[in-house]
DNA sequence: CCAATATATGAACAACTGTTCATATATTGA
DNA sequence: TCAATATATGAACAGTTGTTCATATATTGG
């Protein structure tokens, strides 16, 4: 019982060329605009005007991150017309959402 | 059915500090040298030589990192003599690894 | 085709980040 | 106390990042 890991689940390190990947997965959420984006896309998705209106900021701004957020494969453009509406690409997004937010709290409770 | 968002679930946007700081957490996540570090340690504590010596990287680096591991609450410093071990603060550092890992192993099987 | 509208993109720039190098601090054994 | 060892820290520098501004592209209605 001296060590905290469960010693029972068999894990393997992954290569470093995954660990880089993994890096950039979380890089990609580790920006204030990003996350907001991905916040306000939990409730549906969004066009680009109305996602730069809800965060008050410019057009080219959201546009810029939009990009990012879809090279990374975590959102995904739907064209009506001369709109684009952006959504969340899958559900692992909000599971990894929800487990950051989870931590935030869970370390906000536990301050003495 | 038209929407994917799960309407069951009552969700409640964070205030923009609290996505700022969800943002902050996952800044920390998102470095090489960092995520190969909290890698290291899942298989347990690790003193400042030895994880530099298996991230064949300076010493230095390693320290500037842990500082940031440890400012962020995701490792906690243990004295024994002249050495220092490493290791992860709670179970919550390995579910988030754990689910990016997991998108970044379905991203890749979704690969046409 | 043309003007209006919605979005995307490139260049520029300031701010930030991670590493290295040199040096400081802390602990131990002699 | 001193040398050796382990870790931490500050300054400097190159590389990266996010925003803004100007402009390009794409779609639609007339």
């Amino acid at each position: 019982m001296e060590n905290h890991t469960s010693d029972l689940i068999k894990r393997t390190t992954p290569d470093i060329e995954t660990l880089y990947d993994l890096s950039e997965l979380f890089k990609v959420f580790g920006d204030t605009t990003r996350i907001r984006i991905i916040a306000a896309l939990l409730d549906g998705e969004m066009c680009v005007y109305h996602l730069a209106e809800y965060l008050e900021m410019g057009q080219s701004a959201i546009s810029h991150q939009l990009r990012i957020l879809r090279s990374a494969g975590l959102v995904r453009p739907r064209r009506e017309g001369k709109t684009i509406f952006y959504s969340l690409d899958d559900e692992h997004i909000e599971m990894i959402y929800n487990m950051g937010l989870a931590h935030i709290c869970h370390k906000k409770g536990e301050v003495k």
